[in-house]
DNA sequence: GGGCGATGTGAACGCAGGCTAACCTGCGGC
DNA sequence: GCCGCAGGTTAGCCTGCGTTCACATCGCCC
């Protein structure tokens, strides 16, 4: 079960990754997954130990992807500006794996959704100790509901459609997510 | 079927908000439902004609509220504080319904939710208006980008657990939202 | 060229869970 | 005082779907 990387592998996880983002955990069928991938429903069973099994793939997968490139980070005078590109730059390239992990993690077993969310933790406590280092204006709890929403707010990508190219996209989600985070008092508007 | 407004259709429905919110439609079975509202798991169907009711009468009522509090603003020159302030307030003061509404819709059947998609975009539409009159350097589709992603923001509240107080909650959101409604360039840090 | 492991298939199994059936009970109206 | 309905209960049906089984096929190694 759950055998090397084959290319077969890699298919399941990317149909698994698609049906699940547009559909939800619940509503995609073993057979879904197989069909998108070239083989039949049983199939699936050759490389992944169950349903579960595939899911949980996928949220460790983004996980990890999202953690080692924080962790990688120089820590240096504009290392805000580095979290938010490098979280844009998932959310614009990964959308479906994004998807998966935003929306589909409570379909988890209690135990693996308790390390994936101690890892997820770990994650946000990057973002919490370097908006901290701008923002000695807020407490703790205040500056963990900061990176929360606004982590929430680059995740939305994952979730609606747009005309607007990539890039754009990501400068534009770049800018709210800084203003959000470096918001003070009220602006002015205009 | 669907009777009126008796006591017990009113536990219902907060019952299966609670449990839909906090474990998500699938993982929540009828017999929790009951037994949260003090009855046993069939004895729901006096009050709702299935699992599926209940959870729409809980979108329709979470879009309700906001559209008809969306619809009954001034349109003054604070317009857009008060669309924050109307979904803050919603946000905080209706914790469970607002992620029901946010997480649950894929549940539904298609048909019901085009038709809530429908009440949603008019919803959103009211705040495009909006922002567009403040934000005549942004294309249409990036207001929607802007509109979308902000609502994002506020509705992180009902994803996550905080010991702020409500209104220190609010407010701290409200600022944030105002600050990403009007982000105009990349803020120079400080 | 004959085992043999990896991969895939169609058929079938088991069971969770939504829903129905049949029955009970109290209460308001004539 | 009894009829009838609103609102419960328990037992059980039944369908969908994740999973398993027994069996084909196809390289590959010796």
């Amino acid at each position: 079960m759950t055998t090397a990387a084959g290319p077969r592998r890699e298919l399941l996880l990317e149909a698994a990754a698609d049906l699940f983002a547009a559909r939800g955990y619940f509503a995609v069928g073993i057979d879904d997954i197989g069909t998108a991938a070239g083989i039949t429903g049983p199939g699936v069973y050759r490389h992944f130990a169950s349903k579960q099994a595939l899911l949980e793939s996928l949220c460790d997968r983004a996980m990890t992807q999202l953690l080692s490139g924080a962790q990688g980070l120089s820590g240096g005078d504009s290392a805000l500006e580095a979290l938010v590109d490098l979280h844009v730059a998932f959310a614009v390239g990964e959308r479906a794996l994004l998807g998966v992990w935003v929306r589909e993690q409570r379909a988890l077993s209690d135990e693996v959704r308790r390390s994936l969310r101690r890892r997820q933790r770990s994650y946000e406590q990057v973002w919490r100790e370097v908006v901290a280092r701008q923002r000695d204006d807020l407490s703790e709890p205040e500056i963990a509901v900061v990176v929360t929403a606004t982590l929430a707010l680059l995740n939305s990508t994952a979730l609606f459609d747009t005309t607007l190219p990539p890039d754009r996209l990501g400068r534009l989600l770049r800018r709210m997510a800084l203003a959000a985070l470096m918001a003070r008092r009220t602006p002015s508007l205009r």
